[in-house]
DNA sequence: GCAAAAATCATCCTAAAGTATGAAGCCCGT
DNA sequence: ACGGGCTTCATACTTTAGGATGATTTTTGC
């Protein structure tokens, strides 16, 4: 309590001590030599300069520079990798068969028809076959808007 | 020039210009009423006072507020949805012309040759090149794989 | 002003995608 | 047993996409 005072107020406190041994001094040569009339402007001036040094110091001691906070967002995307869950209701709503949902994903990785069927071992026209029923469910004209909505849906990732 | 010297050393003249009038007034005092002895101390105590408030208000008009600037990085999740921000840097790299980027990003649409063309007002022709040439940049074959890969490398949404 | 890049357009041709129609085999529910 | 859906495959045809080549105009950067 008493510490955390003198601690707080330590620089108004020893101003107060400064004017104190200041008035003392002047007090105790007033006593010992009689010259006050003589130099009186030079006492003065000298404790005119004295508190005014102490004042910019005070002055600089109780301004606390002043800390401007910039807050900088750093943008971080979240990624999905691999934490894909498929829209089952959708799924369920257009009625996709498990081949024709195959089809549509290796669509949508960017396979040719022919190469879809080369990774499912069945011929072109088989692909083409269900192409056909796919883009009907799905109520589109072809494989970019296919791809499209099931993206949108959130049927394939 | 003189007025410029009064400018710059204003606080300093306005400074003596106290002090003298403060030892022109002590004087006159001292003069007219002889009482130095009985309030000596209440007048080095006002001197002191008064001066340390002249050091005060000098050290804050000499010294400019310091402010310290701290730059906190704030990093602020961002789910994908909704709010996407093109890779620049994947932009940049892959050298895509402005229109390459439009019919990319309409071919991703779903859209057809002829669509994206009455999109922009061209012709047909000018799509074909158009794709041939994003095509090249992108090393894909075909509008699905420029598609895939544009939404893996973050080019569009 | 000049060179290069971008944008636009054309012609000719090939490849791929998409449509229509048909058929056969398998599986499951009634 | 039968019907419906799924899977597979075929043929013939049309439409769209993609490639190659070339030209002209506009824009951009030095």
């Amino acid at each position: 309590m008493a510490a955390s005072f003198l601690s707080k107020h330590k620089h108004i406190i020893l101003y107060g001590v400064c004017l104190a041994l200041l008035l003392f001094l002047l007090k105790w040569l007033e006593l010992r030599l009689i010259i006050i009339n003589h130099a009186f402007e030079v006492y003065i001036g000298a404790i005119a300069v004295i508190f005014t040094a102490l004042g910019i110091w005070l002055a600089l001691k109780l301004t606390k520079p002043k800390v401007r906070t910039v807050i900088v967002e750093k943008e971080v995307y979240i990624q999905h990798e691999g934490e894909f869950t498929p829209n089952e209701r959708e799924l369920q709503q257009l009625g996709l068969s498990n081949r024709e949902l195959e089809v549509l994903q290796l669509m949508a990785a960017g396979l040719s028809n022919q190469e879809i069927a080369g990774r499912l071992f069945v011929s072109l026209n088989t692909i083409k076959t269900h192409s056909s029923r796919l883009f009907e469910k799905m109520d589109v004209k072809r494989r970019t808007q296919a791809v499209e909505k099931a993206k949108r849906l959130r049927i394939i990732p």
